[in-house]
DNA sequence: ATGCATGAGCA
DNA sequence: GCTCATGCATA
């Protein structure tokens, strides 16, 4: 009887499955095959359809529902329309400020979500969404999730949310590598020159770096993921006073992030 | 709040 | 291998 260890590796991931928002999803199969340095956002032409145009400049960038090609038809299911960027600032906003006055955290919220409708959700799932520091795609899904929850949550003051504990994992899961603020600099350097390095790049890289290369590839991942939020890295809030003085001189290099959203940072 | 990481799905 | 959704662990 020596030898007292658990082997939980089956974890709970449960996805229940039936649950799928990606029916709309339909990315371009090899996402930015293009291999343009400094600009990998292939932008969709505008909708020329903002149904909330009650704001100032604001562009939709994301990959908006494409639907189908007329604009309207015939709609005999109100069905959910896809929000605009501007939709989801104001609401993951609002939302916040409920949540707080409510007297609810951001882990709260995630176990709530999880207990209501079957999907838990993390602390850092739900800060990114009041961040906006998820994809738009990513913030359309979870918005009505959020949404009931709101209603929920506001309309009974006082009710007992269930507090359901869930085991963490137990799974072995690698230490974080922490990089130093010097190798991060060159990486960002090498980033900005080429955004989706080759296999073999990654290797130089990595050696020349003196880390591993999975924590290479891995870190370009990222890299590119942060650039998809919805709140991009390396905006510049532009003050009435130079907006007419700006000429594009952000930093270096760094690509416009011609989002149109940005506001302020919590 | 965020950095690094996992894993599913696709090509 | 990449993207994309998501989160543990950490600053």
């Amino acid at each position: 009887m020596a030898g007292g260890q658990q082997q939980q590796q089956s974890l709970i991931y449960s996805q229940p499955g039936g649950f799928t928002v990606n029916g709309m999803l339909s990315p371009p199969p090899g996402g930015q095959s293009l291999v343009h340095p400094g600009l990998v956002r292939g932008d969709t032409p505008e909708l020329g359809e903002h149904p909330g145009h009650h704001h100032h400049h604001h562009h939709q960038h994301p990959h908006h529902p494409p639907h189908h090609g007329a604009v309207n038809s015939h709609d005999p299911h109100s069905d959910e329309d896809t929000p605009t960027s501007d939709d989801l600032e104001q609401f993951a906003k609002q939302f916040k400020q409920r949540r707080i006055k409510l007297g609810f955290t951001q882990a709260d919220v995630g176990l709530a979500l999880g207990t209501l409708y079957g999907n838990v959700f993390s602390q850092t799932t739900i800060c990114r969404f009041e961040a906006l520091q998820l994809s738009f795609k990513n913030m359309c899904k979870l918005k009505p999730l959020l949404n009931k929850w709101l209603e929920e949550a506001d309309s009974s003051t006082g009710s007992p949310t269930s507090i359901d504990k869930i085991a963490a994992q137990g799974r072995k899961r690698k230490k974080r590598t922490s990089i130093e603020v010097s190798v991060k600099g060159a990486l960002e350097s090498h980033f900005l020159k080429c955004p989706k390095p080759s296999a073999q790049e990654i290797t130089n890289l990595a050696d020349s770096l003196q880390l591993e290369k999975e924590v290479v590839r891995v870190w370009f991942c990222n890299r590119r993921q942060k650039e998809k939020r919805m709140t991009p890295p390396g905006i510049q809030q532009q003050t009435p006073d130079d907006v007419y003085s700006q000429v594009g001189t952000v930093n270096s290099d760094t690509p416009p992030p011609h989002h149109g959203l940005q506001t302020s940072v919590q």
